[in-house]
DNA sequence: TATGATACAGTCCAGACTGTATGTAAATAA
DNA sequence: TTATTTACATACAGTCTGGACTGTATCATA
């Protein structure tokens, strides 16, 4: 009768699997709640229940733990943000739907919190950055495809480069975005986010609308259905 | 002979404003330039090329100094946005030279570097979050006034509540100024910046215009030039 | 089943950081 | 001048962190 024996049979490659995954979600976590600095190696480990061998196992140094978190982080923004693209496709007012989704879904999650400690810290850390940019990149490619699937230039607008131009705009959303999550808990009326983004809603849809009639999906790249790990 | 006596008398007043003004000047470049967790007593002291006792004795622990830090940095900002509202004054492109003065003078400077790691340990930190709540209060307070004094709803526009508006529209500046800043690290092209700068500004155009005719400086509230220590 | 590889646990250590305590010089008051 | 407060300097104590190191359990393979 051993009862405490687990006897449940695993495969190396299943526990490893496993352990690295609680140690990301614990960083992530970690990152969020107690800040880049306060990420320690001990804090992370204690969070994520395990030993400090395990984590010293897996990641030679506090370093490959962060990066690999870090991409870990921009894989699930990543999803997160292809689901809400999906959410919004069969919506009249979709960018309006679009615009909040984003927010609430992406920006005023604890992921954000993460990213934005993770911001701060490749300020000083060129390795850091050059893995949040590649990143970056990879979520860009998603997103401006999907731009360009749901909407298209405002008739009359007498611009040039229309499809620079989407994406100029799209930029300044994510700018805006950006700007609003680092500041939001500075403001005592919350009511200040809903009106910023309905302000810029409204400013967008001068220059923008919504392609009638699609009620496709935008274009899912391949790696969209990729497991979280390599 | 006395070659290393310094021998100026200084009234122990000054001696306390002067050292007050080296910590305080330490405490900003080091979190510009080493981060919120970065900046340690240790380090700060050897930044201002003082000791331990100097900092230990004007400030009694790290958060004072920190606290007193913020403040510093904010009145900082404060006076240079004084500066940039001033140097607008008598331009006819004014919101355009505006914006880019605010981006060059103001966001794209260690000052803003200092106080976003400000930002995100304020997540964390409820007392200084407070502090930077005020600090932010004030500065607005001298901001929307010089923004009515310079400009105006453009004719045409339906919106209610124009003095609302500008507000709103200037709040969307200032997140777009603090998201930009956050991420330019990470665009490989610097003419991104510029571009959304310029987009920005065309939309704003859209609803509003300068005054025309307005050659006096904007209201200077008294505590503008009060000296930067209290 | 025997042997080696992999996964994990727990501990130790050198360095760093903050706060404190004590000592000295400079300025003000008496 | 002398006494006393203020300004600064130095030394130390306690805590924490990240990396190294050793030992044990689990899995793969022959």
């Amino acid at each position: 009768m051993s009862t405490t024996a687990p006897a449940v049979r695993r495969t190396q490659a299943e526990r490893s699997d496993a352990m690295r995954r609680r140690l990301l979600a614990a960083t992530v976590e970690s990152l969020a709640e107690d800040g880049y600095a306060g990420s320690t190696l001990s804090s992370i480990v204690r969070r994520a229940g395990v030993s400090r061998g395990a984590q010293v196992h897996h990641y030679p140094n506090k370093q490959a733990l962060i990066l690999d978190a870090a991409d870990d982080l921009l894989r699930s923004s990543y999803r997160t943000l292809g689901a809400v693209l999906l959410s919004v496709a069969d919506e009249d007012n979709r960018l309006e739907m679009l615009v909040k989704a984003t927010w609430e879904q992406l920006f005023a999650t604890p992921l954000y919190r993460a990213y934005s400690e993770l911001l701060v810290a490749s300020q000083r850390d060129p390795v850091l950055a050059e893995a949040l940019r590649g990143m970056l990149l990879r979520v860009s490619k998603v997103f401006e495809p999907a731009v360009e699937h749901y909407f298209m230039q405002a008739p009359g607008m007498p611009a040039p480069g229309t499809r620079e131009n989407l994406k100029a705009v799209f930029l300044q959303f994510s700018c805006l975005l950006a700007g609003l999550a680092s500041q939001a808990h500075l403001f005592n009326d919350p009511a200040y986010v809903a009106a910023q983004l309905k302000l810029w809603t409204r400013q967008a849809q001068l220059v923008m609308r919504a392609r009638k009639g699609v009620r496709t999906p935008p274009p899912r790249p391949a790696e969209w259905d990729r497991p979280v790990l390599d």
